[in-house]
DNA sequence: CTTAATATATATCCTAGATACATCTTAAAT
DNA sequence: ATTTAAGATGTATCTAGGATATATATTAAG
């Protein structure tokens, strides 16, 4: 289970527009900051912009800011649009599936509100909630309570 | 966001198993009915033994079967045993972790809840509430809201 | 009209998931 | 004892997609 390093770029960018205010910031100060690939980074705020979340300027002078104030930005849909899919098990996409038990498997539909429960989670916090009290907001957690092999 | 079909196909097996009670269950008999490359259950079922799931029987006559009561059995349990990591995020692996802002940055705990809520979700029902109930343990769910590119 | 910035398209690298194949081990049946 | 049907195990290959690089176009301030 994972989430795609372009989201995990998309929300570094977001917050780190969001501790800026309104000020403009250029992808390769973001480059230089958070020591990624700029390249990498053109494309994410690229998307970010197509999806409405920052405002770009180009030119001399030009960079980007929040499109929205970083209160009214939740987590949760954030990650909704910077997943490339939310294909869990094979059934989740009827133009692919081929499974066998898909019409009556209840697996789907269990799988389907854990995912809900994920997003809904994030759906309770903002950009802002992130940026103004960093490690604050939310107890500690504690170890990861994950058996692996 | 995904979980891999190696997880997928091994809740299937589980599942088939469940429904069959104490019968003992070939790994060609769920090749066949599932449509899987034989090749890739045995590793799944492999893998399901050593994590004690089932109990399996070499030689003629031999097969899979549940080691456990299928009540017993919780879904969220099965999905922590079979998926190879939980890094949703850079800074979720401290070992690879490349990410300048981990240590005051406060989106680890907002996914990791996020997280917990996920695996929490599936730890409500058992594979025995899979198995005996098609499609009728939970109300339908609504078409995805999720918004995508 | 130059320059510094973003926009956009294309191409390549690389990892890991999915799959195939070959061999070994076990144990029941005869 | 031998055969045979089953799982166990290791290795190899295919392939998709995520991560990255490169090149060029476009914009607008100065």
């Amino acid at each position: 289970m994972r989430l795609t390093l372009y989201t995990d770029y998309s929300l570094r960018v977001l917050l780190y527009l969001a501790n800026k205010e309104d000020e403009l910031v250029t992808i390769s100060e973001l480059a230089d900051f958070f020591k990624i690939s700029r390249n990498h980074l053109v494309k994410v705020v690229h998307n970010l912009g197509l999806s409405g979340y920052i405002l770009t300027t180009r030119g001399r002078n030009g960079g980007l800011k929040l499109a929205r104030p970083a209160k009214n930005i939740l987590i949760g849909e954030v990650v909704r649009s910077t997943e490339p899919d939310f294909d869990l098990l094979e059934c989740f996409n009827p133009a692919t599936d081929q499974c066998v038990i898909t019409r009556t498997c209840s697996l789907k539909s269990v799988i389907f509100n854990a995912q809900a429960a994920f997003l809904g989670e994030l759906d309770r916090y903002t950009l802002a909630d992130m940026a103004k009290a960093p490690k604050k907001v939310l107890p500690a957690f504690k170890s990861i309570p994950i058996v692996q092999h």
